[in-house]
DNA sequence: ATAATATCAGACAGAATTAGTCTGCAATAA
DNA sequence: TTATTGCAGACTAATTCTGTCTGATATTAT
């Protein structure tokens, strides 16, 4: 239906989270991102288990353990974390489908592809943090 | 997943044939497009009446029946097709969430579907003929 | 050392959505 | 009047989404 998934929304919002506490380097547990954004504890933890898997947060074990962020809020866009969570950070897979090579809509969907791209990396983890 | 629904991308390539007919006034039935692009014509078939009752086509039953375009290629975007057929085309409704008006992930969504609504309307059908 | 806390891993499942299929009726042209 | 085409809607298999649940492992505080 042309959505992102819940898993993306809520992967945002930990890292958004995740970044206001970059500076300070405290370490945010996944109960506290839960409780402060309502978000199920379980799901959440997957979520951010996939985005420890790109390297682009790192866990801590054991009592007052936590993530946090491995780079600055500057350099992580919305486009790294959609694609993380995603899998694609594409509208349409047209533009790769095998099915004719002259497709006639090919082009519409390249060009959306990359203005969405675009539109992902221009913003940084750094402007959502206030 | 992120991606338009078949629906959409099926839409638009059946809309580009529409749009190829359009200025020989030449209706074009669902069977003739569905062989040509080789969608599944009971698919089709629906997406097409969907696209009818959007009064963006228009259908004349009987032999040698078939659609044609109500408006010129010019004035018919990719976003008016993607409207109709996916009901939304946003990425994120996040911004129509109520959860919290400070949510703190809401400029990014807001940003981001302008982008994409942008670069929707931006393509037309009669850039897509050739 | 032990208990508590937190990450880490993966199986499982209900609900929703997608991508069709199938049946039949209605209107029109040959 | 018959073949063709649009039009309408019920139904369904497959997939994806959005979680839940169970348990193991690592680390720290006591």
């Amino acid at each position: 239906m042309f959505k992102v998934t819940k898993k993306a929304e809520y992967g945002l919002r930990a890292m958004i989270i995740l970044a206001k506490n970059f500076k300070s380097k405290q370490l945010v547990s996944v109960r506290e991102i839960s409780n402060k954004e309502k978000i199920s504890f379980d799901f959440l933890e997957k979520i951010i288990s996939q985005l420890e898997k790109a390297k682009i947060i790192k866990g801590s074990k054991g009592v007052n353990g936590g993530y946090s962020l491995t780079k600055s809020p500057n350099n992580i866009s919305v486009r790294d974390i959609v694609n993380i969570l995603e899998e694609f950070d594409r509208i349409s897979n047209c533009p790769f489908c095998p099915r004719n090579k002259k497709c006639i809509a090919k082009n519409a969907w390249v060009k959306i592809n990359a203005s969405l791209a675009k539109a992902l990396e221009q913003i940084k983890l750094s402007q959502l943090m206030r």
